[in-house]
RNA sequence: GGGCGCGUAGCUCAGUUGGUUAGAGCGCACGGUUCACAUCCGUGAGGUCACAGGUUCAAGUCCUGUCGCGCCCA
């Protein structure tokens, strides 16, 4: 028989075990038979560019889990990797290499920047990809997608035309978010707002024949911009004002004085300036009150020819000139510190311009209600439910989606203008379409140019769960692996992904994309910081799986937080975890390493079992089942954390140690205690598999070949598979609650024990002497004599167990209910001490018998279940008893 | 302004149909090298479950309010 190495190795285990999963074809929904239902995960495709960080480990750790369940569970389980093409940061990779060889993005032309940026991405994409498998991701890889492969290019395509023709997709004149820096619109939520410590400017506006009205602003370039002044209809203050002409300062342009309810009379001044190109609230008021639109800026940010004198000058120097030459010309009034809320871009970080420009927007609002309804019909469950109230409320308040962008890397907009005229647009699969369509619609034409702009990264990935499978096709995999089953992702994106792919699912494929949405939280560092590289706190997965193995770092991110709850991330616990494997691996190397103490002819048709097995067996039924109803209800953490409790704290503390007696009784008795050995860690194993499936399939191997070879005829029911990752899931089965319960009380007696032996400082090896007094366990306790025995180190050939045993002199005292144990520790104990111990030890059966006293007279026990009662009078009746004891012995010391 | 989450042992966190004397890991104290594991074993100290009310026979758990921290939306 081979010995297994000392300590689980992760460093030669990992990579062989993943080459040899797939090259089974053990991570292809087809290692199950064709009739199998399927369970489907699509992967939260990360960009391309990415390196892997702690929220990658995060995804990966659950829908493996979920995964890996689902296929142990006989289900078909497809889980399609993938990688989105990120747009904006992609290309500002590019932009930076180019930048690097003294060269632009504009110098080297679109063809070029994007024949480069592929090249890049051939390079440098599959990193990412790489390095989700050093996590274990059991993904289909034959199966992986790219956001800008062909098949998903033309899905993007599909759904833009369909949306085109159902009305939803518009192109439009609108004040977007501009980012002057990537010189590119991002939508609403590609923009973050910060409180930054700024001014609010009051000045003058000059009223035309005379006076002024005092307004504040906190951006005075966009003074240049302003096409009205208004006020409130009911303020006092400036009704004679209203209708009347101001003169925006030092470019003395005519602009109209408004009412308008919008303005909030006790802000400020009560008096608003109207900048409809440049402020979205002033857009607003602008269209009801048909006012001119006018844009100061350019798109890098500096103004333009309409800003007169100021043209040409950056946003920011503008801002300062301007308010120099007011106050030169005695335009201002004072300027204070104000606190305000500054929009930034989430990519770039630099501060978002509003700016008027010609955009295609989606309307949302008919797919957002079918949104709504889908999650409120029960069509699409979101764990945890709170996240209900967050999907409702953005869903309902819903705004057009811009999902343009003026970039290159991305799927260009399939819409083209004839003869140069925005207002002859064709939207077409592709040239050859627009062309036929362009002269249908109007004749012969000069030029057929197509829209530059490129799509939001988001509409394709909102198209994400069936566009992989084929769609628009009718193909094999939609029709088998769609309506997907679980999607699994940050609540951060909830609103960017989780939202659109249901809107879109559910508008282009009549079905909802998934029927449940787990959402995770934030990984934090230790001490609940967001991980960033300017506090230099981020902590690298691959750091840590080098460090303590992918299964450590996964068991430690999907046990040590609750749902949708940001989790801090703590190596301690990593490196607890890195122990774990070991403790499973020494268990099998325990139990390997004794299979030579039973032989085939030991195996009995029934197995007679002890009271320990039958403990441990109901145990692990108990664990069984918990840890399944958990995981059924998407509580994995607390799953796994039972199962991590019961390996190690009953299984190898407990009965690994009285193994140790059961084994060397030797013939039946040998085999059946292997027999429950490995019964009991096969099925953990298989329970641990989805969480740290490197070190369970490891030692699920060593266990097969041992036990194959030392052919005992113990195996799994259904024969031993072939792997674990293929195993059958573990069912919860017999349980014996009577001598489960037995087991427990002898369970307390030794740690009874051994607490009065480690008090009393006797020697930890020292075998001691014994007398039992058992009342009606007498007989259990008699047949469980060599393993109490064995665990509390007592001398066997001194040991008394009797009925009712008296008290010997010079002795300490356990009482434990009808039980009671005394350690005549000659010459050992010191009387003064133990007689302390004991009236301490009757002070707390005081107050405990009192507790239950006064609840057993008072409503409690007509009110409560007849079986908690009963549960507190068999208490009471333990704690009378060893109060009884503890009192006489305590009288028989004085 | 609206919404959500969190506040439990020195630290980091569990605790989901309300039901023993509230748990884990790390840390701390004491003690252990016999053939599964020192990546270990045994024993122990450490908690008014933020605060105040309420519901209930029973509340860390449900309800209301207050305080503190964080996040999302406007």
């Amino acid at each position: 028989m081979t010995q297994m190495p000392k300590a689980y190795d992760f460093h030669q285990t990992e990579e062989r075990l993943y080459q040899w999963w797939e090259g089974n074809g053990w991570f292809k929904p087809e290692c199950r038979p064709a009739d199998a239902k399927p369970f489907t995960i699509s992967i939260p495709p990360p960009n391309v560019t990415g390196e892997l960080h702690m929220g990658h480990a995060m995804f990966v750790a659950l829908e493996d889990l979920m995964i890996r369940r689902a296929r142990m569970q006989g289900r078909a389980a497809l889980w399609v990797p993938g990688a989105d093409h990120a747009g904006i940061a992609t290309q500002l990779q590019v932009e930076k290499l180019l930048r690097h060889e003294g060269t632009s993005r504009e110098a080297v032309g679109r063809e070029e920047f994007l024949r480069r940026t592929w090249e890049w991405k051939a390079r440098y994409g599959g990193h990412i990809v790489k390095q989700l498998r050093r996590l274990g991701a059991s993904c289909d890889w034959e199966r992986e997608r790219f956001t800008l492969d062909e098949g998903l290019s033309e899905a993007v395509k599909e759904a833009f035309i369909r949306l085109y023709r159902m009305g939803l997709i518009y192109r439009a004149e609108y004040l977007v978010n501009w980012s002057p820096g990537l010189q590119t619109a991002v939508s609403d939520l590609e923009v973050e707002y910060a409180e930054e410590q700024g001014y609010l400017y009051h000045f003058k506006y000059p009223i035309k024949g005379g006076g002024f009205i005092p307004v504040a602003t906190t951006r005075p370039e966009t003074i240049l911009g302003d096409t009205a002044v208004a006020v409130h209809p009911a303020d006092e203050r400036y009704q004679q004002h209203i209708g009347g002409t101001a003169l925006v300062p030092m470019l003395n342009r005519p602009i109209p004085i408004i009412a308008d309810e919008y303005v909030d009379m006790s802000f400020g001044t009560g008096a608003l300036k109207i900048t409809p190109g440049h402020d979205p609230n002033d857009f607003e008021i602008g269209q009801r009150h048909h006012l001119t639109v006018l844009n100061v800026m350019n798109k890098d940010a500096t103004m333009n020819a309409n800003a007169g004198p100021y043209a040409g000058l950056d946003r920011f120097v503008c801002r300062q000139k301007l308010w120099a030459d007011m106050e030169a010309a005695g335009l201002t009034i004072k300027s204070e510190p104000y606190t305000l809320n500054v929009p930034r871009s989430q990519r770039g970080g630099e501060v978002i311009e509003p700016l008027i420009s010609w955009q295609w927007f989606v309307n949302v609002e008919p797919m957002a209600k079918m949104g709504l309804d889908a999650v409120h019909h029960g069509r699409i469950r979101i764990v945890p439910e709170r996240f209900v109230k967050v999907w409702d409320n953005w869903l309902e308040n819903i705004k057009p989606w811009c999902i343009s962008r003026q970039l290159w890397w991305g799927h260009r907009i399939p819409a083209w203008y004839v003869n140069g005229d925005p207002d002859k647009v064709i939207v077409a699969h592709d040239e050859t379409a627009a062309a036929a369509q362009a002269r249908e619609k109007y004749g012969q034409y000069t030029s057929l140019a197509q829209d530059p702009d490129v799509l939001d990264t988001w509409f394709s990935s909102g198209l994400w769960p069936f566009s992989t499978l084929g769609w628009p096709e009718q193909t094999a995999d939609l029709q088998r692996f769609y309506p997907t089953d679980v999607m699994e992702t940050g609540y951060d994106i909830l609103f960017f992904w989780v939202a659109r792919m249901v809107m879109q699912g559910l508008l282009f494929t009549n079905d909802i994309p998934f029927h449940t949405v787990y959402l995770h939280g934030l990984v934090r560092d230790e001490h609940g910081r967001k991980m960033s590289k300017t506090l230099n706190n981020v902590t690298d997965p691959l750091d840590v799986m080098g460090e303590y193995g992918t299964d450590a770092l996964r068991f430690t991110l999907l046990t040590s937080g609750s749902p949708g709850n940001d989790l801090n991330l703590s190596l301690d616990k990593v490196a607890s975890n890195r122990n774990f494997a070991n403790k499973i691996w020494n268990t099998a190397r325990f139990i390997t390493a004794n299979l030579d103490k039973a032989s085939k002819t030991d195996a009995a048709a029934a197995p007679e079992y002890t009271a320990a097995d039958q403990w441990i067996l109901t145990r692990l039924s108990e664990v069984t089942a918990d840890a399944n109803r958990l995981m059924d209800n998407y509580l994995y953490g607390e799953a796994g954390r039972q199962v991590y409790d019961f390996l190690w704290a009953d299984f190898a503390d407990w009965y690994v140690e009285l193994a140790k007696v059961q084994l060397r009784e030797g013939g039946a008795r040998a085999w059946t205690t292997l027999a429950v050995a490995r019964q009991v860690l096969d099925d953990c194993l298989r329970l641990l598999h989805p969480y740290i499936p490197y070190v369970t399939e490891e030692t699920w191997q060593q266990l097969k070949a041992a036990f194959t070879a030392a052919n005992l005829g113990i195996e799994p029911a259904e024969g031993w598979a072939e792997a674990l990752i293929i195993a059958d899931w573990p069912q919860a089965q017999q349980r014996y609650p009577e001598a489960a319960a037995s087991f427990e009380q002898l369970r307390e007696l030794v740690r009874g024990i051994r607490a009065a032996r480690s008090d009393n400082d006797v020697e930890p090896g020292k075998w001691i002497t014994a007398v039992l007094s058992a009342g009606s366990y007498t007989p259990f306790l008699r047949s469980q004599q060599p393993i109490l025995s064995f665990l509390a180190r007592l001398d066997e050939t001194t040991l008394v167990i009797t009925e009712d045993a008296p008290a010997p002199d010079q002795a300490i005292t356990i009482a434990q209910g009808e039980i009671t144990a005394y350690l005549p520790l000659a010459g050992l104990v010191n009387l003064d001490k133990e007689r302390e111990r004991l009236q301490k030890e009757l002070a707390e059966l005081d107050t405990q018998i009192a507790r239950i006293t006064g609840m057993l007279n008072g409503s409690f026990a007509q009110k409560a279940p007849t079986a908690v009662v009963q549960k507190e009078r068999d208490k009471l009746a333990q704690l009378q008893a060893s109060h009884t004891e503890l009192s006489q012995r305590l009288a028989s010391l004085k």
